[in-house]
RNA sequence: GCUGGUGUGGCUCAGUCGGUAGAGCAGCUGAUUCGUAAUCAGCAGAUCGCGUGUUCAAGUCACGUCACCAGCUCCA
């Protein structure tokens, strides 16, 4: 902790205000804990009382006053015994006092009334904390641990000046814009339907033309790079399942059809492709000379998530991931997981995503050993092989313990939303147990039978997480390749539709087909209005001059009017743009 | 699954103390053909998420349920 900077030192300090101002209003409450964190600070309170909108204005009231007091804040500490009774009244301090070391600094913060168990720093005097907001009171369980009793968590955030606490709350509300959820829906990209369930969206036309081609580039590339597409099924008997682990370590996640107990075969929905991919390389027999074998496959994926998980695009029950699998000797597995790392990179930096993400390297809790196959020295082998690899290959990673999935590590790549959560967006894995257990092999030079590493990777993601990434990227602005609408023809009277009809024509020979014309009888300012609502990247306005001259007048979305131009120029011009993929 | 919030025409919202739904935008029809962020007029559109109950009477109250939102937990 003492390494803790002046913003999050603050922000702790602001939390303990924040305490002092709960305790204060309603004596009853017990306290949990209360760090900084990235955004903010944030602190938990057992309460039978649930906080309002009106309790956090009043909190932040007495948080001013307790600022105006000027208390001093100051340090003491305790041995083990005298710090229990000092907090005798606090029995989730207690729980933590306990958990502390024998031998540990018990040491407390004190200011005015309040004291609270705290490894500090802290600022001196309560004054200090002068710019802060409440933002949110949510349940949060104690300790992070579902099985525990639900808190009352206060959301709020502190800086150490008010300009810049004003520039984060604007920043907040302008990346709510963004919110894809809103967005996408807005601009009819996708829907959902009561009647349909949770966690099935709908994906409208303009959703599902980015979606298709997202899909085509991300086949095509992947063709380039020497994968081979399957096709497999849906759906498998719960035979499969059950060598794969699923059924023991995945069954609340899968939709499962039928009942063990009355039928005579039950069959399951897939919740990953790994099993049927394994089966087509099961076909035959393979020789070292197969591998590298790399397997991709649009695949459609069934998980049924609790249903509080939901969320847009992001979180669904139904989704559809550019999957792939790779079986290798030992000797390609570096090379082949740096290929599977430069595919992603290559689809973010397409994307505009790049220097958005960070890396996660997922490992196994080995204190949590029934969600996982495989023993410890299997783990530790493999673990050990993929830090070998990320750290030869210098990618700057933090470590997540208890992430990993059941059957091996994972490189993930997260990213954050709008609202600051972060998801996985893309994930390489290394499987050396699966195998294993389908009786996948090869046999080498030396002619003996061995089972190959498999990589288990996506290169783009799951299309409609990634499609919320990029609505929220670019607040609908998609780079005109993927614009599900490229291009709006505006006529500035009806005796302009025949030429805008002939443009029309004249794009689409040119291969620029995602183009529409408004043909309405309306006002030329209405129509351009309505074409940046839709988010257009350009629209062409056609007059008489236009007409005479052989020209179109441009107008992009972001940039306005780029005044008239010979309209085989814009057509050069737009096709740069789609052939390289611009983002601007 | 847990905590809290929200469901009124396609969208944004109004609807007083329970008395049987109202506006703007979008849509449709007609007029307008007008050069850059809302042309004019008219029409149509809602068993108030769904169900049960209380009541002479429920969009308003109670219970249940479904969906949506934020957070927790879980996860691509």
């Amino acid at each position: 902790m003492a390494e803790m900077n002046e913003l999050q030192t603050l922000r702790h300090s602001a939390s303990h205000v924040m305490a002092q101002a709960v305790k204060r209003l309603f004596p009853e409450v017990k306290l949990a804990i209360g760090p900084a964190i990235d955004t903010g600070f944030y602190y938990d309170f057992d309460s039978e009382h649930t906080f309002t909108t009106e309790d956090l204005e009043k909190i932040e009231a007495e948080m001013k006053k307790i600022a105006k007091e000027n208390l001093k804040i100051e340090r003491f500490e305790l041995p083990r015994e005298e710090a229990l009774e000092l907090m005798k009244d606090e029995p989730y301090k207690i729980e933590l006092i306990n958990d502390l070391p024998e031998g540990e600094t018990i040491s407390f913060y004190k200011q005015g009334e309040f004291t609270d168990l705290c490894a500090g720093p802290h600022v001196n005097y309560t004054s200090k904390v002068k710019a802060y907001k409440l933002l949110s009171a949510t349940g949060a369980y104690w300790r992070g641990d579902e099985k525990n009793k639900m808190l009352q968590r206060i959301y709020a955030t502190a800086f150490l000046t008010k300009d810049e606490l004003e520039a984060d709350l604007l920043m907040r509300e302008e990346a709510k814009k963004r919110d894809h959820n809103k967005l996408g829906r807005e601009l009819e990209l996708f829907t959902t339907s009561d009647v349909i369930g949770q966690g099935l969206p709908i994906l409208l036309p303009k959703g599902a033309r980015i979606i298709q081609l997202l899909q085509r580039f991300v086949e095509d590339e992947e063709q380039k790079r020497g994968w081979q597409l399957t096709k497999t099924p849906l759906m498998a008997k719960s035979d499969l399942y059950k060598i794969s682990g699923h059924w023991d370590h995945y069954q609340d996640g899968m939709f499962v059809l039928g009942d063990e107990e009355k039928d005579k075969e039950v069959f399951a929905l897939r919740p990953m492709t790994c099993p049927f991919q394994y089966q087509a390389y099961l076909n035959r027999g393979r020789s070292y000379r197969d591998l590298p074998m790399r397997l991709n496959e649009t695949s459609t994926l069934f998980r049924n998530e609790a249903s509080g998980e939901m969320h847009g695009l992001i979180r669904v029950r139904q989704f559809t991931i550019s999957e792939g699998h790779l079986m290798c000797t030992p000797e390609q597995l570096e090379d082949e997981f740096k290929g599977c790392l430069e595919l992603a990179i290559y689809m973010l930096k397409t994307l505009g995503l790049y220097e958005d993400v960070s890396y996660r390297f997922s490992q196994w809790d080995p204190d949590n050993r029934e969600k996982y196959i495989g023993t410890t020295e299997q783990w530790d082998e493999a673990q050990g092989i993929m830090e070998k690899i990320l750290n030869h290959l210098e990618i700057p990673y933090k470590v997540g313990i208890g992430e990993a999935a059941f059957y091996g590590p994972k490189l993930d790549i997260q990213i954050k939303n709008v609202f600051g959560k972060e998801d996985t967006l893309i994930t390489i894995q290394i499987d050396q147990m699966l195998a294993q257990q389908f009786g996948m092999e090869y046999v080498d030079k030396d002619g003996n039978k061995k089972n190959p590493y498999i990589i288990h990777r996506t290169s783009i993601g799951c299309y409609e997480r990634t499609l919320a990434l990029l609505i929220e990227k670019y607040a609908g602005k998609f780079p005109v390749w993927l614009a599900p609408v490229q291009i709006k023809l505006l006529p500035i009277a009806d005796r302009h539709l025949d030429y805008i009809y002939e443009v029309k024509k004249e794009l689409e020979k040119n291969g620029i087909i995602r183009v529409e014309v408004d043909d309405r009888s309306e006002k030329i300012g209405y129509k351009i209005r309505e074409a940046q609502l839709e988010k257009v990247p350009y629209m062409l306005v056609v007059g008489d001059k236009d007409i005479e001259n052989n020209t179109v007048s441009v107008r992009d979305r972001r940039d306005g009017d780029l005044g008239s131009m010979a309209l085989s120029d814009f057509i050069a011009k737009v096709t740069e743009e789609i052939e390289n993929k611009v983002i601007k």
